[in-house]
DNA sequence: TGCGTGCGGCTTTTT
DNA sequence: GCCGCACGCA
């Protein structure tokens, strides 16, 4: 019981309990994480249950790995025989064992939002429907709604037979499943829905995972949806008719509506699981009290809530600034000298700041702000790996080697690089394949009987002894190994070669760190056959690539900062329409609450200093709109507020362009009127900042070869040097952060050697 | 079959 | 303001 110790009152309540459901409210920075990780070691340590009776579900394979890490520090046990990871990838490990008594092949691929969307896309060209009207997007959370509330495409047409719209998104739906089927192909809904259909089909593997699995936790369980709720109570259902459910979660926090996330999952968890109890933790351990107040004053607006207030020993501390801006240029620029001023004058590292936003779109002029300050930064989502061409291409090339049912990947590469196998020949194979009922790859067998000209027949062919070269291969080699033959025998290497571009070597670099992580994967798991890396992969979400620890501030939407926890934090955006976002005119007041708990989400990330932006007009689509503030910044108790007046804030800006450029000062000190005098006056070339300071590279004294040294980036040389207008841009390889363009009299480089 | 251009839609958030 | 796609030309 010592194991305890270190809890608080409430926290150790939680912790102990035994048997029986119960859920823990934990509000941000309660220590959640600690409950968790204290009561499976407590489980196990007093020998309650052994490792792999436990089964843990969070959120994020990050959230995963570090509560493995933390539980081996807690006791001297293995956690590798405990299931702990997200719901995708619990149900892929029950799949992959039974997924054949329900009628798929063990060795399914999964799709990603982004196959899913190729695949419906086809399907509606297949029914020769409009692109126009019938937008993938529209019919891909039409499709992923009802497949998450258990309706099937005849029942959805059936229920919509009146709408002429609707009964073609239902033969859609209908053609999406059919073709999901043959490739034995499951998207992400799938991995959970056929999980929670195989254990409610099969008893026999029911009850194998209902009596091994004694203790079950859910982690963030305010984001579960309807599948992981009956997921949660069947795997939870025990013989003795206890219900050894723990789950954890804060009504406030819950922001995955959109996704189908059901808040009165954790609303109603004490009626749908019979003599729950449950435990409140308020007691916060990471922020002032200035933050909590605000936070609380915030989010007792919604009313859609079991209801907490955060409290904390700890000091009042500073007030939150709230920057009202002209645009977000100097929304950017003033996030910007703000964390310098932080990391000089409170020695706040960079590492320890974060700025975060409602939209990817928005970190663009944040971005533009960071580097011509030279802050060194890093970003959180926009472009995920995974996603990117060469890597989806190369991932095709290894889902088909090991799935030949898989028509998507095949339609992707077959031509790629280019084989002279055209649109003529692909249609031919399709057809081929549609009227056999066999897969594009068995059809490309077929190929001399199809009355292709003799080239196209022969081009088949050498596709067709290449792929079973590599499957060859595929049985022989190391993962890792493998994946180099692939890139290597298909010609993709030699194709990205040829292409001496910036893009082109970004691509190379991007493959190369494609085989360093399969390498990774080779070493660190026992399990790390092709199967177990594909699944690996597609499971991966961008907020789980461990970083390397830098010190340099994290852009990252609302959404991707749940969980982490900042010194200092830039909330941007506060504005009507971004923050809260609004959608085509519609607002209704369910959206508008989860609207608040994300901004509640985002407050609380920040420990000591928060700073939130908004900006009178703001770019969007390309053309300027005006933004009055956000609704939000009104709930914010006037207590807890240092508002920076808009006048007095131009006094501000002038002083705070002194300290960050030594000295310069516009001619025209009234520059309120002209937003953008920053820009016009300062970085479209004005001298004055250059006979100030130590001049910074102008465009002829550097070439192409040359060393440079960049203040955040380090060591580079120099690869082109690009003219766009009056502007020099130079292309430049950093020897540990990649291509970068910079503009050349504003970068903080210099020339070395 | 490959490449260039012009148009339209997009921006919520992600396992 | 950018990206992806469709279409048209060589």
């Amino acid at each position: 019981m010592e194991l305890l110790n270190t809890l608080n009152e409430k926290q150790r309540e939680a912790a102990a309990h035994d048997k029986g459901p119960i859920l823990v409210i934990a509000g941000a920075g309660t220590g959640k994480t600690r409950v968790l990780t204290h009561r499976i070691a407590n489980l196990i340590g007093t020998n309650k249950a052994m490792p792999w009776e436990i089964l843990a579900i969070t959120f994020t394979n990050k959230a995963a790995n570090e509560m493995k890490e933390r539980i081996s520090q807690l006791i001297d046990y293995s956690v590798d025989k405990m299931w702990i990871g997200t719901f995708h990838s619990i149900c892929v490990r029950i799949l992959r064992r039974d997924i054949d008594r329900i009628g798929y092949d063990r060795n399914f691929i999964i799709y990603d939002t982004s196959d899913q969307k190729t695949l419906i896309k086809d399907c509606i060209k297949e029914l020769d429907l409009d692109v126009k009207k019938y937008n993938s997007n529209v019919i891909k959370s039409i499709i992923s709604n009802e497949k998450n509330n258990r309706v099937n495409p005849d029942k959805f047409t059936s229920e919509h037979y009146g709408s002429f719209y609707h009964r073609n998104v239902g033969d859609v739906y209908a053609l999406y499943e059919k073709k999901l089927k043959l490739a034995n192909a499951l998207d992400f809904d799938d991995l959970l829905i056929k999980a929670l259909e195989l254990l409610e089909r099969e008893q026999d593997v029911r009850d194998s995972y209902q009596e091994r699995f004694k203790y079950i936790l859910v982690d963030e369980y305010q984001d579960t949806n309807n599948i992981q709720y009956n997921l949660v109570k069947i795997l939870g259902k025990k013989k003795g008719g206890e219900n050894n459910v723990f789950v954890v979660g804060d009504d406030d926090q819950s922001i995955y509506g959109w996704r189908g996330a059901d808040i009165t999952n954790i609303l109603n968890f004490e009626n749908d699981f019979e003599g729950a109890k449950t435990v409140k933790l308020e007691k916060n351990y990471r922020s002032t009290n200035v933050i909590l107040s605000a936070a609380n004053g915030v989010i007792k607006n919604n009313s859609q809530r079991k209801g907490k207030n955060l409290y904390t020993d700890f000091q009042d501390g500073n007030l939150i600034r709230i920057f009202e801006m002209d645009n977000e240029k100097d929304e950017a620029f003033t996030v910007a000298s703000l964390m310098k001023k932080e990391n000089r004058d409170n020695h706040v590292e960079y590492s320890d700041m974060a700025v975060l936003y409602r939209t990817n779109a928005q970190s663009r002029a944040l971005e533009e702000g960071l580097i011509r300050e030279g802050i060194p930064y890093k970003i959180v989502g926009g472009q995920k790996f995974y996603e990117r061409k060469e890597i989806k291409d190369l991932v095709a090339y290894l889902m088909l080697i090991y799935n030949q049912k898989d028509g998507l990947s095949l339609d992707r590469i077959i031509n790629v690089p280019k084989r002279k196998i055209g649109a003529r020949t692909i249609e031919i194979l399709t057809e081929c394949a549609n009227e056999n009922g066999i897969s594009m790859f068995e059809a490309c067998f077929e190929a001399s009987e199809l009355g292709l000209t003799p080239s196209a027949s022969k081009s088949i062919g050498d596709f067709v002894s290449m792929m079973e070269m590599l499957m060859i291969k595929k049985e022989v080699m190391p993962v890792s190994e493998f994946i180099q033959a692939v890139w290597e025998d298909t010609g993709y290497k030699n194709m990205l070669m040829e292409d001496d571009t910036i893009e082109g070597r970004s691509r190379v670099d991007n493959v190369d760190e494609f085989l360093s992580a399969a390498k990774d994967f080779e070493e660190r798991y026992e399990e790390n056959t092709l199967e177990d890396f594909l699944a690996h992969i597609s499971l991966l979400a961008d907020v789980d690539k461990t970083e390397e620890k830098v010190d340099c501030v994290t852009l990252m939407t609302v959404h991707a900062a749940k969980g982490l926890e900042y010194d200092t934090v830039f909330i941007t955006g506060l504005e009507e329409g971004i923050f809260p976002i609004i959608h085509q005119d519609e607002e209704s007041d369910d959206d508008i609450e989860e609207e608040r708990r994300l901004f509640y989400v985002a407050i609380t990330r920040a420990k000591r200093m928060l700073y939130i932006t908004h900006a009178n007009d703001r770019m969007r689509f390309g053309n300027h709109e005006m933004k009055s503030k956000s609704r939000f910044l009104k709930e914010i108790p006037k207590e807890c507020i240092e508002e920076e007046n808009p006048l007095a804030f131009a006094a501000k800006k002038l002083e705070m362009m002194d300290e960050a450029f030594g000295g310069f000062r516009s001619s025209d000190g009234s520059t309120r009127k002209k937003p953008s005098f920053v820009k016009d006056t300062f970085f479209k070339g004005s001298s004055t900042y250059e006979e100030d300071k130590k001049p910074r590279l102008k465009s002829d004294s550097i070439e192409a070869g040359d060393r440079i040294m960049h203040k955040a980036w380090g060591e580079g040389t120099v690869v082109q040097l690009k003219k766009d207008g009056s502007t020099t841009i130079a292309v430049i390889a950093f020897e540990n952060k990649g291509i970068k363009n910079v503009i050349l009299g504003y970068a903080p480089i210099e020339k070395i050697q």
